[in-house]
DNA sequence: GTGCCTGCAAACCGTTTGCAAAGGG
DNA sequence: CCCTTTGCAAACGGTTTGCAGGCAC
């Protein structure tokens, strides 16, 4: 089906003398569906309606539409990033130390800590790019005093 | 020499069961010199010293100290991890999207979202874990209007 | 002496690249 | 028809693993 978004892509891509192919609008499907997709999940997803693509071509493409301005990515932890679309961006990533849930937060908790940054170092801060770190609810009340040790053992999320 | 540094590793470590052995020394010592080191610059570090040491030994101290509470590592963007001496650990880092550039600021700054978020979701952030990624004040000066542009060419620290 | 620890080499995972063929404008 | 874009396969960088021999205790 020929949707807004497609027409949306197919201009934006045109504007900067890009081609549209099935592959850049399926990928850039692929992201809105997935929410928070790595590179390899978009292409199992993008592949579930055409076989062939190749995972290089997510590469590029994902690429691409960063270039763009239509999908941004934010790195969770030590694995792959994850990649958004843009229309979807107005949350930050609190990942866990331990158990590696991803909460979503309102960007407006770093407001304060953004100003604080630009009045300082004139530093214009990405808040959403790296998750923030730490240890979930449950987690810290499952083990509440290994936590504090230097023994316990963390696993960060792939 | 023998360092009050070798003498902590040495009770840390046999407090676990685990040796003593020079390359847990040089690899602690390593870190310490370095502050900001990936592993590939510990394990070059250490080779001034022995020239035999490989990488993977590095890896396996890195883990080892890490459990021991000795060191930490951060994440300052795509590439490896940097590592670092657990006694040096009260700041955290602003890296610039444009330049690469890491400025080493108060754990202060983030007093309040770190509040925010155990109040909101009872979450314990470890600010330090992740860098904060952004804009220098440098590369906001040279490229005022750009960086508001989706075309704008970030990269992204190795 | 026992078995933890190391060096080596090969495997691994995520990502990038060169190239020739396919297909969008 | 041109030139971007693709699929494929090989290379890449950082990290992990299995194994046999070496060394701390």
């Amino acid at each position: 089906m020929a949707t807004d978004h497609d027409q949306t892509l197919h201009s934006t891509l045109r504007a900067k003398g890009y081609r549209l192919t099935p592959q850049r609008q399926l990928v850039l499907q692929a992201v809105t569906t997935l929410r928070h997709g790595t590179p390899e999940e978009i292409c199992l997803e993008v592949q579930r309606s055409a076989g062939g693509v190749n995972i290089s071509t997510v590469y590029r493409t994902l690429e691409l539409l960063e270039e763009l301005g239509l999908v941004t990515h934010a790195h969770l932890g030590h694995g792959p990033p994850t990649y958004h679309a843009a229309t979807d961006e107005d949350h930050l990533h609190l990942v866990c130390r331990y158990c590696a849930t991803v909460i979503e937060t309102d960007r407006a908790v770093t407001d304060d800590l953004v100003r604080e940054l630009a009045a300082r170092h004139g530093f214009q801060t990405d808040v959403a790019h790296f998750a923030i770190y730490g240890t979930c609810q449950g987690c810290a009340a499952h083990t509440p005093e290994d936590l504090s040790l230097p023994g316990a053992v963390p696993r960060e999320p792939a």
